[in-house]
DNA sequence: GCTCATTTGTGCGTATGTATT
DNA sequence: AAATACATACGCACAAATGAG
């Protein structure tokens, strides 16, 4: 690690605080802190390289090693002979047994906003295997998009057993939150039983309510929550536009 | 649930053994059984309901249940006005703790075969973070191609730290297995730490490799695997053909 | 279809401080 | 203490891709 060197003392404003380690990571940091904060608007073309390093007061090479860092953590966009360009939004969500919207969203320090798109009792047709329900029962149907800085990032359809849940719309509706709602229902607690992803190009009424092009995949992912005692409360389908959203596997800290 | 229902005795040729539950779903089991061993050719139209219907001495409504199971399963497509389809090939490919590439596509009944397309020395360069070494070192770098019933399924380009595994390639190309030439250079054991999913459109090479139009996008998994000590041992990028692969995530069974 | 300025990608060389042997 | 390896940083040059006209 390079120490402290006054032969080349910065001329730029990074903080000698957090300018612990090498250069180009204290540039990151500021890089990075600048998009988070939305100094660079999303999709906007950063300066070119050139500009970027003299503000710093670094060579080029230096910056790079900076952005190559923020393109691996999904912050930045390149493209020779174009630019640099901030995403659009990165949100590493995360797969586990406690899989929650609203607190992957949140956990990227935004406020997750949940709409209610519909809702219905159907009978529970193709939701009946996966909540483990006879054919014939009924289902509350329910449609949200859920958006992050006025964007939306993701579009679910979920199914909750009636007459248990049937009541689960109005509680979304207030709370913009599925675990609130739940758990207004008597649901304390649940967990995540299985998550399949896959993905396809959406249809034209997805891409429409993802304010997305129709030639961009989204990451499609079908799960089921079930409640303390193993008994499903939850069987969902979400899409997740794939340029704000990637998936992140890890193992329970259990 | 189903349970037996004697007055309804199957006249088809369901195994009593797998029928445990309701009558669909031992039908399931059976259209399952057809489409993996390749009875429904990939692609190919299926009968028409009533003619399945009849086969297994149920009503029409009895085998679209079972038929909607396998879509949601993702093995087949059922398109009104045209027919039911088997899809090209499914996999489920579980994403946990111990992922193996071979593992996995041994279980569903298949031989995997795993081609080395490429290998070369290479500075660390973009893999440098993810293994946990410097810039400057080397890495071997392999891209293979994993196929099942002769068909590619999958495009891995992966990085092993040098000099400790310099010598993958040969393993590789000899055991057409990560696992077994990891074992050959003295990793007994490895384990996934992490797992990120998104998606994109293949690239032309990329798709031909794949033998995939460039329209239909990919599933990609970038991974970091350790030894038991955490030491990385494997960091990767593996583009999977999301019409042939779908990604499970469950918790460990620890 | 073409040119051309802009922008990123890549390679060479040089130098210095740090860490390891 | 000396030798070696490596991470970091700067300077220069050219290749390759993009986008505007």
């Amino acid at each position: 690690m390079l120490k402290d060197d006054p032969s080349r003392a910065a001329a730029s404003a990074i903080d000698p605080a957090e300018a612990a380690g090498a250069r180009w990571q204290a540039i990151a940091a500021e890089l990075r802190a600048d998009i988070l904060a939305g100094r660079f608007a999303p999709g906007e073309r950063l300066p070119n390289e050139k500009t970027l390093a003299d503000r710093f007061g670094v060579h080029r090479h230096t910056l790079r090693q900076a952005v190559q860092a923020l393109v691996r953590e999904g912050h930045l966009d390149v493209r020779q002979g174009a630019g640099t360009f901030a995403r659009e939004l990165v949100l590493d969500y995360a797969l586990n047994r406690r899989t929650r919207m609203t607190e992957n969203l949140a956990r990227i320090g935004e406020t997750a906003a949940r709409d209610l798109l519909s809702q219905a009792i159907v009978p529970a047709g193709e939701w009946a295997e996966p909540l483990q329900v006879g054919g014939r029962s009924k289902v509350a149907r329910i449609e949200t998009r859920s958006s992050v800085r006025g964007r939306p990032v993701a579009l679910s359809t979920a199914a909750f057993p009636c007459p248990r849940l049937a009541e689960i719309a109005g509680h979304v509706a207030r709370h913009g939150s599925i675990t609130k709602a739940l758990r207004a229902l008597g649901v304390a607690d649940y967990t995540r039983l299985r998550s399949v992803v896959s993905t396809r190009l959406p249809t034209q009424a997805e891409a429409d309510a993802l304010a997305r092009p129709t030639t961009q995949p989204v990451l499609v992912v079908q799960y089921v929550n079930v409640d303390r005692d193993g008994v499903p409360v939850e069987a969902a389908t979400t899409l997740f536009a794939a340029d704000a959203v990637q998936l992140v596997v890890e193992p329970d800290a259990a």
